[in-house]
DNA sequence: ATAATTGCAAACACTTTGCACCTGT
DNA sequence: ACAGGTGCAAAGTGTTTGCAATTAT
């Protein structure tokens, strides 16, 4: 059981390859060139999330799904930051993530699911185009 | 701009009487007997949202959004916590907001947006709820 | 040989939109 | 009178499922 196909280590091999980024089932598609169909871009995905290759995040705001080739350790665990202006991802390093992780437990009891967790606000960039302009 | 209708009324008097309960627009419905339309429900709570009145989470995978009354004062700055197992919601106080906050401006140059941005986990009581039974 | 995988089309669940009608001001 | 609200039916999204054909072992 679980045979290796083109398909599925076009998929694995494009995750691994985009680690760094989060992918959309659209994105991974789109990246594949349609050489793979959607439906079993879904189930492989499916399945590298059951043997925890892959983590699924599921963004608060209601959208698709994204998808991360996850390096057992390295940047497992980590928040996201949502631009409201460009809609641009970001992503906050672990040390940070501990500060707030740690003191929200501490101090209020409440363990932080980061896989679940976006920060909404407003990006560098479109902090001082908003500056310039003023509006 | 704004009138007051039969089915906003009761849209609204329903989530303030259930304020500790986070409700799916099908429990909004059947709580009101079908006496508004589901469409009318969707539409009433999109407004309610924006004037801060409700609070949106998408709790589960593929599940259907839940909507919570949190008109904690619209002015306050604060955070919100809320747990993925027990639904409730828990406030943040100012302190460690700030602590957030001037973090993550300062390091990332991301300006955090507290009204926007929830933190999902678990709470105290949830968590040790789970160790007990260490499934 | 035979068990798993693929991918189309169709089903799904939740939500949004178009539009004709109704209601509040 | 007319801006705004309602609700049906239809369309739209993102995801899952049925199934016949294909592929890996």
């Amino acid at each position: 059981m679980n045979y290796k196909t083109k398909q599925s280590e076009l998929i694995e091999e494009y995750l691994r390859a985009n680690a760094d980024r989060h992918l959309t089932v659209d994105d991974i598609c789109a990246g594949l060139k349609n050489e793979v169909g959607r439906t079993t871009v879904y189930r492989n995905l499916e399945r590298l999330c059951k043997s925890y290759t892959v983590r699924k995040y599921i963004l608060t705001d209601g959208g698709s799904a994204c998808y991360q080739y996850a390096d057992c350790g390295t940047q497992s665990r980590h928040f996201h930051l949502k631009c409201l202006k460009c809609g641009r991802l970001f992503h906050l390093e672990c040390e940070h993530l501990k500060e707030i992780d740690g003191h929200i437990r501490a101090e209020h009891g409440f363990a932080v699911d980061p896989t679940r967790t976006v920060f909404y606000g407003l990006c560098e960039n479109c902090l001082s185009q908003q500056k310039e302009v003023s509006e």
